[in-house]
RNA sequence: GCCGCGGUGGUGGAAUGGUAGACACUCGGGACUCAAAAUCCCGUGAUCGCAAGAUCGUGAGAGUUCAAGUCUCUCCCGCGGCACCA
């Protein structure tokens, strides 16, 4: 027999299928439809390594799957080409961008269809092709005409290097994500894209989506909503003002935390909030604001922002808010920890339960004020009774320290069983720190203490007392002191008979130990230094009327009270859409003196992208297409006069935003996509790729949603399913890259061990979500697992399949079939490797059950299983041919291995023919002889027997 | 800090609550060979044992269960996303 040889077979079917049009889609069929899209790839300079094609050989397999199970797939390729990775190698190589994604491309292709995939080429599409970007500007049209897209001179991201504008989610931690330079903030002319209309619907349309939640959750982050309330304050005096109209006469602020207002003790408001600008005039101290605002203008985004830096800020002296909740006048304070560009540019600082506002006020020494208390429930030790009569009491607690001995003072109650530290309550009028000293006294005798510290503010606990046979709940103040001597006074003899005073090591406070449910808690608080900002929710305190209502009651009837409406607020940034670059689509509007912004007519679509010499940034703020003249010059469509085109260009994402649907309808020039086709093929039903789990599946969606608003599209979501894969890393486990030198290249492994092999190498790796480092050395494995299903050939026989054969085939269908389906490749390729195996070992395979297995190969080695199968007689390809069927009736097996536990431990197995009753599998699992020993001794209480399968005896 | 996902042999990994380590790589031994490569066969979680076998074992600890890698809680570590977003 011939040796496989992986070249020779696999060029040869490559052309064949070509030639036969193996894989072309077709436009209409009565086969239900299935779209399975790669994420079409960046045709980099640098060409593919290893680590590309493992989704494409994902996407593959479970397309030629489908086909196989009568679907009419579309499955295509395309490139997407525009944008500065491209323009920036052109510049370094001093070629035109152009001639570069030619180039570019060829080779992509070059190396993709090696590999042998199933894509239509017919179908291809390029987004720097002006018949594709034609519809990436008609859509660029579409916003502007739904009011989605305008002009704004808000500063924007600035990449120094690019030397362009950026989106937000250009930016990785404040820098360009292409070029690591530190962002700058720049106030231009600028597109923007509304998307910011979308953040809820993005949002929630995420719930009808087959994503991996990792993803969803990333979407989320990033859109960042959040709900609360927008509450205005009012400037004290304000009305002894003659009102002006320019001049602000409240503060608005948002907020999350509504129940907290009590506790608003002053007001931030963002440098770049109007209101400063307005109003820093009649500040008392209007210079050192001044100051104050040019020395923000100093910092970058970066030193601004960073978490630990500490907060800055300025008071603006005789401006004061008045608390609505409070009715307090409050002071009011400019400090850029409060981001000009979220909620309202304002916050109300709630210092005792805010982190950011109590580092401030700290530093400035402004009034702490506490209103919300943590609330504890003994759930464990004295669960609160649903039956028993609650009280309320105000409580105190000595925690007392002998640092002589290095021990803590605690009371033992033997008649309860329980410890506890001293408790008491607070008389009307009391200071906690007498009431502690007080119960101190009176319930251990000691006399000689020193006030340490109050720990923290009161907290609320609900429990049962046992003692007084109610539930309580206890507004709790904790008191720390220090014993400096050891002389007590006579205790009463009833409080002597009931507890006992001993002295424990800091050990005996753990959880459990100490009857205080606060405990942990007081704990805590000892071993911080300062005091904190209490953030959790709780139950309101020094609130007036709302005092003792929950955090979540709290909101909402304060809300009411003070006419607080409630808002929802995103952290997403409207998409910045405008580059000052020469490689991206032109923005297809006319600027004329007269008429302002005009939309270029569609009919004038594509506006295509001028030929020139320089297309290096100009750094000016303006796209080399400004110098062009005779391409910027031209008539205003409105009034005929004088116009300028836009120079400003598309970011790379736009042409990505919407390929998926030109893949359904590739050549139409009428339309984006025929509204038959469309309905045809929408949506995508998987959607493979890495990487882009914000960016582009974000923008993707925006646009969809608003295609899907207008007409052009018929679903509310592009893409199904997605499955999200693990990158290939280098063999030294590092990404891998030119630069450090560990690339390893498809067509080398294509070349020594076949196409076929790294398909299967890259799926049986491991799970296609996890990021595994290459090995060349372990391709060997599929290597010759292929090398035997060649050397089976041999082995065929014209014979009736045996029993066992036919169940190892038919398990091997059923758990192929079901990996596909589910992405999990690697346990795929080992149903297939069980099966070979098995067949060895028998010495033969019956012909179907050969033709059986190269179906199932056929996904995975498209090259072998289509030689193999065409070398037996077949003269259809065998990627025509149908998915094989697997018969449940014949997946088990007449025979049983019956696991024997002793008490939950495998001590023995046995085999059965029949299906044995519990009775008999017991007798049978008794009479084995290891049993004897394992017995003695013991009774048997009680046996589980799951047929088939297992018995476990259990013993007294 | 918050959110999400993980932690199983030397390695990649497998396992509807039911005999942990399938399938591979590596390594060791053997066959074939003048020899090597390739191929084939046997072995390969740890510890003890000549062996039969026994004990331990899925990041740590507790819990639920006849039975836990799998479920619950606490903690540790790693990866990814977000992060002064009020």
């Amino acid at each position: 027999m011939e040796a496989y040889d992986h070249k020779k077979i696999e060029e040869k079917w490559q052309e064949q299928w070509e030639k036969d049009q193996v894989y072309k889609t077709e436009d209409t069929s009565s086969k239900p439809k299935h779209y399975v899209l790669d994420m079409f790839p960046y045709p980099s300079g640098e060409g593919l390594h290893v680590g590309h094609p493992k989704g494409y050989i994902a996407s593959d397999i479970y397309s030629r799957f489908k086909r196989m199970n009568g679907f009419n797939v579309l499955h295509p390729m395309g490139w997407d080409a525009f944008g500065l990775p491209a323009e920036n190698f052109a510049i370094k190589n001093k070629v035109h961008p152009s001639a570069a994604v030619k180039k570019n491309i060829a080779r992509f292709k070059e190396q993709l269809s090696i590999i042998g995939f199933d894509y239509d080429w017919s179908r291809e599409i390029n987004t720097t092709d002006p018949a594709y970007y034609k519809w990436t500007q008609w859509i660029f049209l579409k916003l502007l005409e739904k009011g989605l897209a305008f002009e704004s001179h808000e500063p924007i991201n600035w990449c120094p290097s690019c030397q362009t504008g950026l989106a937000n989610e250009d930016l990785d931690g404040g820098r360009c994500e292409r070029c690591d330079s530190e962002a700058e903030k720049k106030p231009m002319r600028q597109w923007v894209l509304k998307i910011t209309d979308y953040a809820d619907r993005l949002i929630k349309d995420l719930d009808l989506l087959d994503w991996p939640d990792s993803i969803k959750t990333a979407q989320r982050n990033w859109i960042g909503r959040s709900e609360g309330h927008e509450v205005e304050f009012t400037l004290a005096n304000s009305t002894k003002h003659k009102a002006q109209s320019a001049e602000h006469k409240s503060i608005k602020v948002f907020t999350t935390r509504l129940d907290t207002i009590y506790g608003a003790t002053y007001l931030v408001v963002a440098p770049e909030n109007p209101f400063v600008e307005s109003t820093k005039h009649k500040a008392q101290n209007s210079k050192e604001v001044q100051q104050y605002l040019d020395d923000c203008k100093k910092k970058t985004e970066i030193e601004r922002t960073s978490v630990d830096k500490e907060k800055t800020g300025v008071e603006l002296k005789g401006i004061k808010a008045i608390n609505p909740a409070t009715g307090e006048e409050i002071s009011v304070w400019v400090a850029d920890y409060v981001l000009g560009h979220y909620g309202t540019g304002a916050v109300m600082a709630v210092p005792a339960h805010d982190e950011r506002d109590h580092a401030f006020a700290k530093k400035y020494g402004l009034p702490i004020k506490h209103v919300v208390m943590p609330h504890l429930v003994d759930y464990k030790v004295n669960p609160p009774r649903v039956d028993k009569p609650s009280k309320t009491r105000r409580n105190v607690h000595a925690i007392v320290f002998d640092p002589k001995e290095n021990k803590y003072l605690i009371l033992r109650n033997e008649k309860q069983g329980w410890d506890t530290i001293i408790i008491g309550g607070i008389e009307d009028g009391e200071d906690p720190v007498a009431a502690a000293r007080r119960e101190v006294e009176e319930e251990s005798g000691y006399t000689n203490l020193i006030y340490k510290r109050t720990l923290g503010a009161p907290v609320q606990a609900s429990y049962f007392a046992k003692h007084k046979d109610e539930n309580r709940v206890a507004v709790t103040t904790g008191v720390y002191f220090e014993l400096v001597g050891h002389k007590r006074v006579p205790i009463t003899d009833e409080i002597a008979d009931d507890n006992e005073v001993l002295w424990v090591d800091a050990n005996h406070f753990v959880p459990g130990t100490m009857v205080n449910t606060e405990m942990p808690l007081w704990i805590e608080r000892m071993m911080l230094s300062g005091d904190v900002a209490y953030t959790g929710e709780g139950v309101l305190s020094d609130s007036g009327e709302f005092s003792g209502l929950t955090s979540a009651e709290g909101r909402e009837t304060i809300a009411k009270k003070i006419k607080a409406a409630p808002k929802t607020t995103y952290k997403l940034r409207d998409w910045v859409f405008s580059r000052q670059r020469y490689w991206g689509e032109p923005i297809p509007v006319i600027h004329c003196l007269l008429c302002g912004v005009v939309p270029v007519s569609e009919d004038d679509l594509p506006i295509t992208l001028p030929p020139v010499e320089q297309y290096a940034p100009t750094g000016t703020g303006e796209s080399p297409l400004a110098n062009i003249d005779e391409w910027v010059n031209t008539v205003c469509p409105s009034c005929g006069g004088a116009g300028k085109r836009e120079t400003n260009t598309m970011p790379q994402w736009a042409g990505s935003s919407w390929y998926y649907l030109r893949f359904m309808d590739p050549h139409n020039d009428r339309q984006l996509v025929s509204p038959q086709a469309e309905k045809y093929w929408s949506p995508v039903d998987v959607y493979v790729g890495g990487d882009h789990a914000v960016r582009h599946l974000i923008y993707a969606r925006f646009w969809h949603k608003f295609l899907h608003d207008i007409g052009v599209v018929s679903t509310s979501e592009p893409f199904a399913r997605l499955e999200f894969l693990g990158f290939i890393l280098a063999e030294d486990g590092r990404k891998m890259a030119k630069r450090w030198g560990n690339v390893i290249n498809p067509d080398d492994i294509v070349s020594t061990y076949g196409a076929d092999s790294l398909r299967l190498y890259e799926m049986f790796m491991g799970p296609f979500e996890n990021a595994i480092a290459w090995q060349t050395k372990s391709i060997i494995g599929v290597r010759r697992f292929l090398e035997r299903i060649w050397s089976l050939r041999e082995k065929v026989k014209n014979v009736e399949t045996p029993p066992e054969e036919e169940r190892l085939l038919h398990q091997t269908i059923k758990k192929a079939g079901e990996d596909i389906a589910e992405f999990k490749f690697n346990t795929a390729v080992s149903a297939m490797m069980i099966l070979v195996n098995g067949v060895e070992k028998m010495g033969t395979i019956s012909r179907s059950t050969y033709m059986a297995l190269l179906r199932v190969l056929a996904p995975f080695a498209p090259h072998m299983a289509e030689e193999l199968w065409q070398a037996l007689g077949n003269t259809d390809s065998v990627h025509r041919s149908s998915w094989p069927v697997y018969d449940p009736a014949k997946l088990v097996s007449d025979e049983h291995v019956i696991a024997v536990q002793i008490d939950g431990k495998s001590r023995d197995t046995f085999i059965t023919k029949e299906e044995l009753d519990e009775t008999s599998a017991r007798e049978q699992a008794l009479a084995r002889p290891k049993m004897q020993k394992w017995l003695e001794g013991r009774t048997v209480t009680k046996v589980i027997y799951i047929p088939n399968k297992l018995i476990n005896i259990v013993t007294g």
